[in-house]
DNA sequence: TGATATTGAGTGTTATAACGCGCATATTCA
DNA sequence: TGAATATGCGCGTTATAACACTCAATATCA
């Protein structure tokens, strides 16, 4: 423990009270916004994860990504990406094709169907994201967004 | 979809992509924020949300709560809370007793084992917060914590 | 070149989450 | 008071996540 926090802690919390009810309030939005996100998805079938992973594929170009550069790409730790991108391959989602020149590799491809999940969503989440944070004006959201940035930058 | 929100989609994405990265920014933060708790709680052998129902029960008197309370107070959706206190009460953090005036509620209390592991996590979590967010000063972590609170206000 | 280490993918298994249903107790109201 | 409704809790089942491990392919180096 640093000194600092010792002290604060001795003489009471001012100091950590700020940092625990901040962690609190990033953990209860992000609650709100994953679960009006997976409210939109529902209908579509598919989970948030799934979902990332279909705009992971869609933002990299046509070669396709191995396992590790999905698992690495998504937001939140994901130690069985094998058998989530097994179940969208069986949704007819993904296709999987292995490497050719390294045969370790194994590139995971959208197919058309994944394409127009992925494009058709674009304007429902958009929504969904304008429903929730719609009335925070530009000066606000990109301070938000840098202090997230900031906050994530561990000294 | 709102009429403003079309014609931005329409336009381009000059509005939509600040919010989507705000919240592509508050569910990155929450995920490192998270993990950072979890890798704390892992010795202790308890999860997260364990975690919380133990500092839920510790913040209400010693009368208990019954399973529908603790369920609103988390922070996020929890469906299956019935065995969330199996667990628990197994482990021996929680006991759980029939209310003898309204049969249909059961209070669940902390054990004294409870007690002391909720005591105990006190000063490794407020350290792992303040290694996460310590670098932050109080008028940052202020503003963050109210732009974070005013995004949940929905309209 | 042959032994060793490293990397990438997938699988077996257990634990937890998600969804819906059923049962018991309370409450409401004709 | 008796029937209908509402509320609270737990369970059965299926799906997904988490963890450890194996196996194949490549890279490294004596």
């Amino acid at each position: 423990m640093t000194p600092s926090l010792l002290q604060q802690l001795q003489q009471g919390k001012p100091f950590s009270s700020l940092v625990q009810e901040a962690h609190l309030n990033v953990g209860r939005t992000e609650a709100v916004l994953q679960e009006g996100v997976e409210r939109v998805l529902k209908p579509f079938g598919i989970s948030a994860t799934q979902y990332n992973v279909l705009r992971i594929l869609r933002g990299s170009g046509a070669e396709g990504l191995c396992r590790n550069e999905i698992r690495d790409r998504l937001l939140t730790r994901m130690p069985d990406v094998s058998r989530l991108l097994d179940r969208m391959e069986e949704g007819g989602l993904v296709t999987r094709q292995r490497d050719t020149t390294d045969r370790r590799l194994v590139a995971t491809h959208l197919t058309d169907r994944g394409r127009a999940l992925v494009d058709a969503l674009d304007a429902p989440i958009a929504e969904e994201h304008a429903r929730r944070l719609g009335h925070l004006d530009d000066v606000q959201l990109r301070t938000l967004i840098d202090l997230l940035t900031l906050a994530r930058r561990t000294r």
